[in-house]
DNA sequence: TTGCTCCTCACGTCACGTGAGGTGGC
DNA sequence: TTGCTCCTCACGTCACGTGAGGTGGC
């Protein structure tokens, strides 16, 4: 410790020396130095020196006094956490466009709840009056955020909101969801009940590992083409399952997939692979009526 | 923001405003806005005002003035959690010994790597010139100690201190080690190298879920005693044996496991039961040869 | 005329650190 | 006599916040 620290004490009444000399030379004493040592610990913890001294004169309960200092720390250390993130998600990049960034980071970070799921819908370009799709999907994709975010969900937020931020996610999504312009709304809950069905068979499956050439994942192919022709009121012929395979193949992208990684780590859900790995399955055994056995192995 | 915020930056020239009225009003430009909001936002991640204004005149490289904050931030970070470590481990126990706890903890917590091995070694008693048990074992037990220390490995040391910072736990080491007194350290050496390879196949039989009162514990048993005796230079006989049972019996204590968890937690091994599993398994082997077969089944 | 907001100037915050200018002991 | 350390007094740090005392627009 400086004599500056010392002489600091003094003045505060804090730690007053043993003796001093005539000529005004402080003499501190062994007790000085204990009494020293435990508020240069107290000081390590971060209490102030009005604190310390009430702490060391019993004028402030011990308990009280470290539970809320705690609080503070608690705050202290997600304030910092977040600007950990902010700083970590800006520091790679170009320089020349790091400030930029940054703003917008920042702007993302401060959303609340309710402005997150508005900044998605709007990215998505979702409109729950007009536009077309499976509403629980739309739903699951864009809203029950989290109010509050800790670190983690604070860096898969800004991941996902940079993932969006480019309308081209926007446009894909437009595309794979322009078959279903003109169904009425009764009619796309059926589908989207009778996909969920199908696709819940295709886990099932994936999980026998059963190969998407086989019986099953062709008969699954066949319920499915059939269902989704009924549904966009078309016949389920040779040429609209091929229209169906390139649209799937036009429309594939693979970010989405992020999303919902990413959305499930902000809903605290566990994601698993299992409903990506369904849908890829169909979508091979799509291929594979369409264009016959392929000779690679699929792969698991 | 408040209205003293802004007139900071227009002192300190790092926000003026665009026009300043004849009465002396501050009128500001949407574009100040922007720069207001930027400068914000940096003071949100904790760079100081001098910082900011040289990252808005392209005075300062944004990417190494982020890398350094970075820095800064995480020895921040660093300090705070070792804040948090400390209070928490006092803020329970009874008010007013919290301060002379909190003393010692910081103490300890001070402490560098040799200083805590020496400080283990010391409240267990250990010197290696003297000592007798195996060096093996007991440089396990102090030894190689982390330098640096996070705040979990801080949190264990901690609790590791205050495990041993109590007598009783050298003493009741002490009658552990009592037999081996007068042994010569030759024949030290082929008792704990003997033991070691018993251990490492009672883990074999505990891993096979072979009872305590079966064959192989039975055999592993009997040779643990027999070695046992001729390292003590006793014959292996019914008296023996039972007074082994008493030795363990009177100097086990529960406090030793978790001493090797958070020995192993500091050493960055992942500590697992199966040593203390097979040393009890044994234990049961040897309640077994000397009570017989007890009705109550061995608990797994 | 009455609130209200803005202004300037200056001092306070918190725990010391840093000179300026001076003095006592080896 | 020459360094060295100690002393006091006073100001600086950092980003504002807080009065004191005064003024212009509704």
């Amino acid at each position: 410790v400086s004599v500056q620290t010392l002489r600091h004490y003094d003045k505060l009444g804090l730690l007053t020396p043993a003796k001093v000399t005539s000529t005004g030379y402080r003499l501190y004493s062994e007790q000085d130095c204990l009494r020293l040592a435990l508020i240069r610990s107290l000081r390590g913890v971060g209490f102030k020196l009005e604190t310390i001294r009430n702490l060391v004169t019993d004028k402030q309960s011990v308990r009280e006094t470290v539970a809320l200092q705690l609080e503070l720390l608690e705050a202290q250390l997600h304030a910092l956490k977040r600007q950990q993130v902010l700083l970590r998600a800006v520091s790679q990049g170009q320089e020349d466009v790091m400030l930029a960034r940054f703003r917008r980071l920042d702007v993302l970070a401060q959303l609340t709840k309710l402005e997150r799921e508005a900044f998605l819908a709007h990215q998505l370009g979702w409109n729950p009056q007009t536009s077309h799709g499976s509403p629980e999907i739309w739903a699951a994709a864009v809203l029950d955020l989290p109010d509050e975010m800790n670190e983690t969900k604070l860096e898969a937020w800004l991941e996902l909101a940079e993932l969006v931020s480019d309308g081209s996610l926007r446009k894909t999504l437009h595309q794979q969801m322009r078959p279903f312009e003109g169904v009425d709304n009764a009619t796309m809950h059926v589908w989207s009940k009778t996909f969920r069905e199908l696709l819940a068979q295709a886990v099932c499956a994936v999980k026998k590992l059963e190969e998407p050439d086989g019986e099953t994942a062709q008969k699954l192919v066949r319920e499915w083409t059939e269902a989704l022709a009924s549904t966009l009121n078309k016949s389920p012929d040779a040429a609209f399952v091929r229209w169906l395979l390139e649209h799937f193949e036009a429309t594939y992208d693979p970010r989405f997939e992020r999303y919902w990684q990413l959305v499930a780590l902000l809903k605290d859900q566990t994601y698993s692979r299992t409903y990506a790995d369904a849908a890829n399955w169909l979508l091979e055994g799509l291929r594979v009526s369409v264009h016959g056995k392929t000779s690679e192995p699929y792969p698991v």
